[in-house]
DNA sequence: AGTATGACGTTTT
DNA sequence: AAAAACGCCATAC
């Protein structure tokens, strides 16, 4: 319980005209290999706690919901505020992901689960 | 204690 | 470039 509440808090806090990875979120949360459990989160509280779901994307700056099941809706909501979304559901990141404050760059993640990894 | 479930992510074909 | 194969892990049951 302790991760979905951390997880929760964090979609909380993307700003409006922002969004953010799912691998992000769960980073963020504390564990960078839970992207799966806030997608669980996003389903078991989404509409329960009011959370900003279309601000989360993956990792390739893309929606991933299928068309027909939310891939419109979420769309809408984000050009709503001002993301930039193409008709295949990309979007730029480099021009909207969201840099929480002292959060780390993509460069030192990447850097630190090398790292991690034994290279 | 297993097993299933994911709106995922990275590496390998 | 695209798809498959791995890897991943908090919860529900």
């Amino acid at each position: 319980m302790e991760f979905e509440d951390r997880a929760k808090s964090v979609i909380k806090a993307i700003p409006r005209g922002r969004v953010a990875t799912y691998a992000q979120v769960a980073a963020l949360a504390g564990n960078h290999r839970a992207a799966r459990q806030v997608v669980r989160v996003l389903h078991a509280s989404s509409a329960k706690d009011r959370l900003p779901w279309h601000r989360v994307i993956n990792s390739r700056g893309g929606i991933s919901l299928e068309r027909g099941r939310g891939f419109e809706e979420q769309k809408r909501l984000l050009s709503r505020e001002g993301v930039r979304v193409d008709d295949n559901g990309r979007i730029e990141l480099d021009e909207f992901q969201w840099e929480p404050e002292g959060s780390r760059s993509q460069a030192e993640m990447k850097f630190l689960r090398e790292l991690g990894r034994g290279k």
